[in-house]
DNA sequence: CGGCATATTGAAAACTATCAACGGCAGTGG
DNA sequence: CCACTGCCGTTGATAGTTTTCAATATGCCG
């Protein structure tokens, strides 16, 4: 835990504050969410930030780097069930209870704003404004959690999973023309629940086709429509 | 549309009342709310609540039914995100840019509370007791949305989706020794994502090894651990 | 009663997982 | 520095699961 101040970060003069919690608001709004939020957790990759059935005692924001979200089943299979990049809040769909439903660990070295939770909600009963940001980025998380229930086939999920984490990364490096996974093949697959090797195989078979270009986890996009008409296309064949 | 006193329906003697937004409230509170709602929206079977991309003026909170909740994809399938019971509250997703994300049809003769969006933020403001109540069945909302993302196998959808819809309706009716599905199967493989012959296969199989039973859509579970066994067993070879 | 939606079952085809083997790359320790 | 180890990515062959196509019941509603 370090000092937001030590580091010089603040959500006024923060890079991804358009996506987070200061996102439209005034001054005078910011200033108490800078009051609130006063440190940061650094995490090393691999690093937990937090283990499934602890007590919950702070929301987190993403300010560098990634987390994954899991839980592992009885089979023993870790089921990845969000990423979290710059700008996400992590913790909300905890916060009835105050227990980790999940547990999180970060896939890079990592920084996160700390934002305790019960300070937080007094905050929220004060300040209108922010109440309507946070009711905003509940529903958002909502949406986002829906967008990938649908895809049925392999193809699809794949699809549908690189075409809506280029556009998030985008939101975030509106300029670049490529992005960097940073969660492993393995990661992929227990988020869409395929196998890794089918994971891969796909993957493959994009990149013959010049639909996308992967190497060392730079993946870029170089036929959008392909990419989300190969969804509805068969399973790869030689 | 009628008026809730009309009916002489109020939150304060409202038979799901501990499930919905009244929960624990106090009865000052529970005068806000019925200040606030004070419509009720009648559908018959299939008639339809909202519309995918229409303004949304109002959530709702079913008194009485059960809707489904879906959209339809580029290839002319209907994908369903949710099933509602009495007590849920269908629309919070939908909050963030004032739109519907999803159409919303009955699957019985269903009664809803209306819930107007702009009045009721406003009240989220004022009572810090209401918002409380509201931010846990965000965060409820959540942890229900991720609960079925992670079964793999068809067997394990249908098993995971009989506990998850036969536990939510013992909480609606606690003395009940059985469950009456409003849906289809063809609703349920929507839902799954899988073909409907595939859920049907499943229920007959287990239908087979007694461990529910099912006509005309009356489900039983006889043997629970059963059918979370299954979950993790080989697809039904006759 | 007729007509249409839903449910049921079989057989074949398609998709995906599993098992197995190998290459590459990074970090570790000698 | 280099071998060693382990993780990640890649690919083939095979087995298993699920969809698709097709045909036949069953039940519901006017």
């Amino acid at each position: 835990m370090k000092s937001r101040l030590a580091l010089n970060i603040g959500c006024s003069k923060c890079s991804v504050r358009h996506l987070c919690l200061a996102s439209n608001l005034e001054d005078k709004d910011i200033l108490e969410l800078n009051n609130l939020i006063t440190l940061v957790k650094c995490l090393a990759k691999n690093e937990h930030l937090s283990t499934m059935n602890t007590p919950l005692q702070n929301l987190y924001a993403v300010y560098k780097g990634s987390c994954k979200e899991y839980w592992i089943n009885e089979k023993g299979d870790e089921c990845i069930t969000n990423f979290y990049f710059p700008g996400d809040i992590i913790g909300i769909e905890s916060v009835e209870g105050r227990k980790h439903l999940f547990s999180v660990s970060a896939l890079e070295e990592t920084r996160l704003c700390v934002i305790p939770i019960e300070r937080f909600l007094e905050l929220l009963n004060n300040n209108p404004t922010i109440l309507r940001r946070f009711l905003s980025i509940n529903s958002l998380k909502m949406q986002n959690d829906q967008s990938l229930k649908m895809s049925i086939t392999a193809n699809e999920k794949i699809s549908d999973f690189l075409l809506h984490i280029y556009h998030r990364m985008l939101e975030r490096h509106p300029d670049s023309k490529e992005v960097r996974l940073a969660m492993s093949q393995l990661d992929i697959s227990n988020y869409l629940g395929i196998a890794y090797e089918t994971v891969n195989r796909i993957f493959s078979h994009l990149k013959r086709k010049r639909i996308i270009s992967l190497k060392n986890k730079i993946l870029k996009i170089h036929d959008q429509n392909a990419l989300e008409e190969s969804g509805r296309l068969d399973y790869p064949k030689l």
